[in-house]
DNA sequence: TTGCTCCTCACGTCACGTGAGGTGGC
DNA sequence: TTGCTCCTCACGTCACGTGAGGTGGC
């Protein structure tokens, strides 16, 4: 763990995401660079590079950017020992809203499979009919 | 199959999308109803909602909305025999597409697995620190 | 000094959501 | 006739993309 200054470019090559959206991050107040440069540079340290690794695997479970900002500082509510009743109830509502993500995720992934190898097969629709979709 | 028409609610709640959403899927000539009723009311059959279907467990893929209307006229194209080398070219381009979002998709779901988990145990960022994570 | 990287507006885009005000049809 | 369902605008939203025009720093 280096306390090392990183500018933006270098942050978005390690994390993967684009110059634009970690800006973004920063306008909707989700990850905002610990310092700055005297010429007005973004610089991010590791733990900010790790929030925005966070964010971005986060993603995939569906909710907002406030709400990603919400569970990030229930977190570190919860991680110091100085969660409420409420903060507890919240997250447990996040929760069960990322497990049902994470089903569908999982039958969105056995769908996409199907439909993949249907494209390459060149079947198009005419394997449609060999197994049920849900929408009949 | 009957030939029975349906009005947009009903198709509404047989696929799961939103009314509103199979309206902008007419508005960028994706899925047009295959008939209106005296009064205006949108009224669309089987084969309609077959392809309304299929434009739903396809948009996991990461396609827009003008790509899955092409890729759906591939399909024609192709199972009618009528494709050219440009056809297939483009189809096979598209294949590979979604293969690489399937996989895209199968990392996404184990990541998501493992923050959902993280939410639900309250242990927050002290577990990333378990498995380095990618950006690393 | 030359590039390469970064900066801030600010408008554009994609896929819809959300009323507003009005009408069809069993 | 009463509801419930549908209709068409049309503006709003979310998460960024995409230049335009200008400057920082090894």
């Amino acid at each position: 763990m280096s306390d090392q200054l990183h500018q933006i470019g270098a942050v978005a090559d390690r994390v993967g995401l684009s110059l634009r959206t970690i800006r973004h991050y920063e306008d909707v107040a989700l990850v905002i660079p610990s310092g700055r440069s005297a010429g007005g540079f973004r610089l991010y340290t590791d733990a900010d590079i790790d929030r925005l690794g966070q964010v971005k695997a986060m993603k995939p479970l569906g909710f907002s950017l406030e709400e990603t900002a919400r569970i990030l500082e229930l977190q570190v509510i919860i991680d110091g020992g100085a969660a409420a009743d409420d903060d507890l109830q919240q997250m447990e509502s996040f929760a069960e809203r990322a497990e049902a993500q994470c089903r569908q995720l999982s039958r969105q992934l056995a769908d996409a499979r199907q439909l993949t190898s249907r494209l390459r097969d060149g079947l198009g629709n005419a394997g449609a009919a060999a197994r049920t979709p849900s929408w009949r």
